[in-house]
DNA sequence: CGGATTGGCG
């Protein structure tokens, strides 16, 4: 007997016999190239009176999603409501993580209210719980549902793993290993293996168990797989089987050679890096911004100037855009050989707003070349922008130049502030202990 | 003619 195919729109009798003239608009909002387009593209809507399908309401939500803009969200779900397509499955949902993102108050409010709950929408939640922070309420929801998949499992371990619970992560894999009923995938392996690179010689064991795991089951070595392993063996320092892996793919992209690279740089191998990328480049594959990110980390490394000024301009002519951790390397570069006047150069004219990183790297690079008055001349105005209790480092980084300076009043001054935020410098910690 | 929700990023 013939089993009819269910409609995709079966899930609701509203929108099963609805005409649903095609909309080029929902195109247009799907293919927006920033959220702020996408708002131009609704406001337009608006003024010519273009009717709002669902799929136009749904590429809207995820198009301004990234701004974390609980207002718009909230004017979107009105819309929304108004429409009818709240009882809509994917808006809703789409609707819940948009939330999520901008508010998570709003989301669990709209979750609490809800009673059609599926397993998409739980996974949500538990992503939320764990943006938020809330790792046991994230565990507790996970308990709770009565439905799993892998993406649920997906959700929980990466959870764990943002909260700095890498342990529970792995149990957690190792229990949805056990219990045979779900396959994890790349992207679970991936958070596996992901958690792995930053457990030390720890995580090289687990991570070879997870290798073993793909293994057993037959996981080719495909363009994917292969570089999760490459990346996992890289940041792990084990940079021969890093390589073997490597050597053994049939097949490999920019992400596979920029985890080599990366790796490499890391680990103070700044000239393989360097010879790797020459390589890349020489059978054709174009390099992307993470690429450039090692390849100047590998520069600041050895204090190669003239190359690290070489691959910064490369960025550009490869019609790439220059982000804020390759000004970072650039200014940790330029800091590290002293070349202060240069890397103030850069902060004030680059693109991007600079960040606490780029400041800290510049005034080490002051401290240690005892480069004075140029650090005084951002002090002032860097005092005025950041916050005493977010960015302890740069504030003791200030101090200490006072200091050194002899500035003895200057250096009380900031210091006092420092204590009356109750800053503390936060300590370096080779194990990653976030609560 | 045609399109669609979740898990994670460096």
């Amino acid at each position: 007997m013939v089993q009819p195919t269910i409609p995709p729109y079966s899930y609701s009798g509203l929108f099963r016999f609805t005409i649903r003239p095609f909309n080029s608009w929902a195109l247009a909002l799907k293919n927006a190239s920033s959220p702020r387009k996408a708002l131009d593209l609704y406001s337009q809507m608006h003024r010519r009176s273009i009717p709002f399908d669902s799929f136009s309401i749904l590429f809207m939500l995820n198009s301004c999603a990234p701004l974390h803009n609980s207002n718009l969200i909230a004017h979107l779900h009105s819309h929304i409501l108004k429409l009818g397509f709240i009882s809509h499955v994917y808006v809703a949902t789409s609707l819940l993580r948009a939330y999520v993102l901008a508010s998570f108050n709003y989301a669990r409010k709209l979750f609490d209210e809800t009673p059609e709950r599926n397993v998409v929408t739980w996974n949500i939640m538990i992503t939320g719980y764990s943006r938020s922070g809330d790792i046991n309420k994230a565990h507790a929801l996970f308990e709770a549902m009565p439905l799993r998949d892998v993406a649920s499992w997906s959700a929980m371990i990466a959870a764990f793993m943002n909260n700095g619970k890498l342990n529970s992560g792995f149990s957690c894999f190792r229990e949805m290993v056990a219990s045979e009923r779900y396959k994890p995938d790349q992207l679970t392996v991936g958070l596996a293996l992901g958690g792995c690179a930053h457990m030390g010689s720890l995580g090289l064991l687990v991570g070879k168990s997870v290798h073993g795991f793909m293994v057993k089951n037959g996981w080719g070595l495909d363009v994917k797989i292969g570089t999760i392993l490459v990346d996992m063996y890289a940041k792990c320092g084990l940079l021969k089987l890093a390589c073997i892996v490597f050597n053994l793919m049939q097949q490999r992209n920019v992400m596979t050679w920029t985890a080599l690279i990366c790796g490499f740089a890391q680990h103070g191998y700044s000239e393989e890096a360097l010879s790797f990328f020459e390589a890349m480049q020489d059978i054709g594959v174009r390099p992307n911004e993470l690429t450039f990110t090692g390849i100047l980390n590998a520069c600041a490394h050895r204090g190669l100037v003239e190359e690290g000024r070489k691959y910064f301009n490369m960025i550009e002519q490869n019609g790439l855009e220059a982000r804020i951790q390759h000004y970072g390397c650039m200014v940790d570069l330029f800091g590290k050989a002293g070349l202060l006047e240069e890397a103030y150069q850069l902060i004030t004219t680059m693109k991007v707003e600079p960040n606490v990183v780029i400041w800290g790297s510049f005034l080490s690079g002051c401290k240690e070349h005892k480069q004075f008055e140029i650090a005084e001349r951002v002090t002032k105005q860097l005092l005025e922008r950041i916050e005493p209790e977010s960015d302890a480092g740069v504030y003791s980084l200030i101090c200490d130049l006072y200091v050194l300076n002899g500035k003895w009043d200057d250096a009380e001054r900031v210091r006092k502030v420092m204590v009356g935020q109750n800053v503390r410098k936060v300590r370096g910690s080779s194990f990653i202990t976030r609560s």
